[in-house]
DNA sequence: CTGAAAGCGCTTACAG
DNA sequence: CTGAAAGCGCTTACAG
C-alpha cells in the first residue's frame, strides 16, 4: 500500500540539469530570462522526470492557495449543479481550481457555518455562495476578508457583489401570461417561504393580479419548499379542500413536477384541465409530459459570470457583475382558459 | 479592494500569549503534553483573535494537501450529482476536503487527461474517479502514485478499486419484468455504445430475450448516448421506421424521458399503448406522468462507500470496497401487455 | 514540559 | 544570466 516514490522536487531537478533550484524557478514559472541551453536542459530534465511543481509550496510563498471556495446549498439540485458547472466552466481558463462544500444537508445552520469555516481554513483565495442560508451579517464580515461573490441569493449591503435575477418581475410576467390566457384563478405555489426569491416570486404574482384588477385570494396560495414533494402536497391541499382554480404559478420547476403529479394522480389533464407555469426553466422541463411551460433562469451563465467577477476582484479590478434577466419559455403547459 | 490585514500567524500568538511556536504548535494538534496553564493562555489569545492555522503550511511538512480529488464527468447529470453528494457526505467526517474537476464538457479527450493532471498538480491526496472516459491504463498508471477509487466506472486490472452495480443482472431483471408482463416485442434504447455500463445492460437485455426464448430483433435495438435527447431521437427513429412494440427498456432513466416525450409527441399513452422501464432511479422519476418505472442505482450510498473506502486506504488500509445491487422499482410506466 | 533549530518545496530579492 | 541566501507558516526531532 506504500507509495514510495517519494514526489520529486526542484532541487533533484536543478541536480539532474546542473544548474541551480533558481533557475529551475526560473524557467518553470518565466519570471526572468535564462540563457537558451540552460532552459532546453531544464526543460529536457522536467519531460523525463514528469516533474509536476509543488503547488502547496509555491502558494506557502505567494500566499496564496489559488483555491476557490464554492459554498453551495445542494449540489444535487439541478439548479445549483448548473451554476456550478458554470463556475467550474469559467475557471477552467484560470489557474484556479474549485474546492466545493454543500451545506444543505447539515440539518442546523451552525454547520452551514462550518463549511465556510472550512474553506477559510484552507485559504480559499475567493469565495462564491450559491444559495444556502448563512447570515447576511456572517458573509459580510467573510467579504472583508477574501473576495467574495454570491450567486442566486442577495446580502444586504453587499449587493453589487450578488447576481441575480429579477424575480419579482420574472414573476410578474409569468402570471401575466396566464391572466393573458384567459385564467382568472390562478393559484400560487410559493417557495420557502422565508427565502427572498421566494418572496419575490409571490409578490410578482400578486402585483401582476392586482394590475389585472383580479382578486387576491389567499386561499389560493400555498407554500411550498422549492421541492418536488412539496410542490406535491400543495396541490394536494388544494384540490382536498375543494378550491377552484384553472391554472397555478409554481415558485420553481421542481415544485411545478411535485404539483403536475398531484394533478395527475386525480385524474385532471394538463393543460386541458389546468395549465402550469413553472420557473428556473432545467433541463428536464423540456421533457416532461406535457413540456413545462416556465421562466428561463440563466444558471450556467450565471455561475460563469459569477467566477469571471471573482476573477476580477482577485486581480484586484472591480467585481463588475453583469445583470441577467428571465425570460418566459412558452412550451404546452399552459393554455386558453376554457370558457367559464 | 486590497485586503491590506495580512493573517495572523502562528508566531503572532506565540508572542501574545508569551510562548514559542513550537508550544503553540502543540497545543494545535495535541501531539504533546503542555502545561495547563500555558495550554489556556494559548487557546484564549487564539480565540480572541480568531487564528486558523494555514493548512497548507501544515501540509507542506506533512507531505498532504488534505484534499481528495474528484473527477466527474458531468456534476450536471443528477446520477453523477449523487454520487458527489455521497462523496462529499461520507468526507465531512474527516479532515479531508473535496476538490471537483469536471471533465465532459471538454470536448476532446485530451482534456480529460488534462483535468487530472491539475488534480495531481495541486497534491491531491487520493483521487475518486467517477464515471468519464480516461483511458484504463492512465487510470492504473496514476494508481501507482497515489490511492485511487473509482465509481460508476471499471478499469481493467483494478476491478478491486472499482464501485459498480450488477449492471448486466439488473438490466436482466428489468427486461425479465417486462416480458413477465406479457410483452414481446420489446425496443431497447442503449447508452452510450462504447461505454462499458451500456454494452452490459444491452447483454442483460439480450439475455433476458433469449433465455425467455423470445427472438433478438435487431430493429428493435437503437443506440442512445444516456440523453435525454439521444432518447428521443431513438424513440423516434423507432417510430418513424414504423417498427411494432409494446415495451421499451431505456438504459437509463434520461434516455427514458426522452423516449417518453417522443411517445406523447406521437399521441402514444404511457403505458397503455406503450411500457417504459428505465435504470437509475433518478429522483425525478417518482415525478414523470405516469412515475417512471426503473432500477434503483444507490448512486448516494455508492459516492459514500466510495469515500471511505479511499479514506480507508489513506489509512493505509485496505480499499474494502462493499457491493451493492440494485433492485427494480415498479411503479406506472410499465402494465401488461394487451392481448395481441 | 518547552524552546531553538532544522526542514517541508518553492520563489524572490540580493549580489555578482 | 545565475547562484546562495532568506523566508513563506508550520511541525518535529533534538536538547534540555
Amino acid at each position: 500500500m506504500s507509495k514510495a516514490n517519494k514526489p520529486i522536487t526542484i532541487g533533484d531537478i536543478a541536480r539532474y540539469a546542473g544548474v541551480s533550484p533558481s533557475t529551475v524557478s526560473r524557467v518553470l514559472t518565466g519570471s526572468k530570462r535564462v540563457a537558451e541551453d540552460k532552459r532546453a536542459r531544464v526543460l529536457a530534465v522536467i519531460e523525463q522526470h514528469q516533474y509536476r511543481p509543488n503547488i502547496v509550496a509555491r502558494g506557502l510563498v505567494s500566499g496564496r492557495s489559488m483555491l476557490v471556495g464554492v459554498l453551495v446549498q445542494d449540489i444535487t439540485s439541478p439548479f445549483f449543479a448548473n451554476i456550478v458547472r458554470g463556475i467550474e466552466e469559467a475557471l477552467d481558463q484560470s489557474p484556479y481550481r474549485l474546492m466545493v462544500s454543500t451545506t444543505q444537508w447539515r440539518a442546523e445552520q451552525q454547520k452551514e457555518g462550518r463549511s465556510l469555516e472550512l474553506l477559510l481554513e484552507r485559504r480559499a483565495d475567493g469565495l462564491i455562495v450559491v444559495g444556502g442560508h448563512i447570515p447576511d451579517a456572517e458573509l459580510r464580515a467573510v467579504a472583508e476578508q477574501v473576495p467574495l461573490v454570491a450567486v442566486a441569493r442577495s446580502i444586504s449591503g453587499l449587493e453589487h457583489l450578488c447576481l441575480q435575477v429579477d424575480n419579482e418581475g420574472a414573476a410578474y410576467r409569468a402570471t401575466r401570461y396566464l391572466i393573458g390566457l384567459g385564467h382568472r384563478r390562478i393559484a400560487h405555489v410559493t417557495g420557502t417561504p422565508d427565502h427572498p426569491d421566494a418572496q419575490a416570486r409571490a409578490a410578482g404574482y400578486r402585483r401582476a393580479l392586482a394590475e389585472a384588477g383580479l382578486p387576491i385570494e389567499e386561499a389560493l396560495i400555498v407554500s411550498g419548499q422549492f421541492t418536488e414533494d412539496s410542490g406535491f402536497a400543495a396541490v394536494e391541499e388544494l384540490l382536498i379542500r375543494g378550491e377552484r382554480f384553472s391554472a397555478i404559478f409554481a415558485a420553481n420547476d421542481q415544485s411545478a413536477y411535485g404539483a403536475m403529479l398531484a394533478l395527475f394522480n386525480h385524474g385532471y389533464r394538463i393543460p386541458e384541465d389546468v395549465s402550469v407555469v413553472g420557473f428556473d426553466n432545467l433541463f428536464l422541463s423540456a421533457y416532461t409530459l406535457p413540456p413545462l411551460t416556465t421562466v428561463h433562469h440563466p444558471a450556467v451563465e450565471m455561475g460563469q459570470a459569477a467566477a469571471e467577477g471573482l476573477l476580477r476582484m482577485l486581480r484586484d479590478e472591480a467585481p463588475n457583475l453583469p445583470s441577467f434577466s428571465a425570460e418566459l419559455v412558452i412550451r404546452q403547459s399552459a393554455m386558453r382558459a376554457r370558457q367559464t
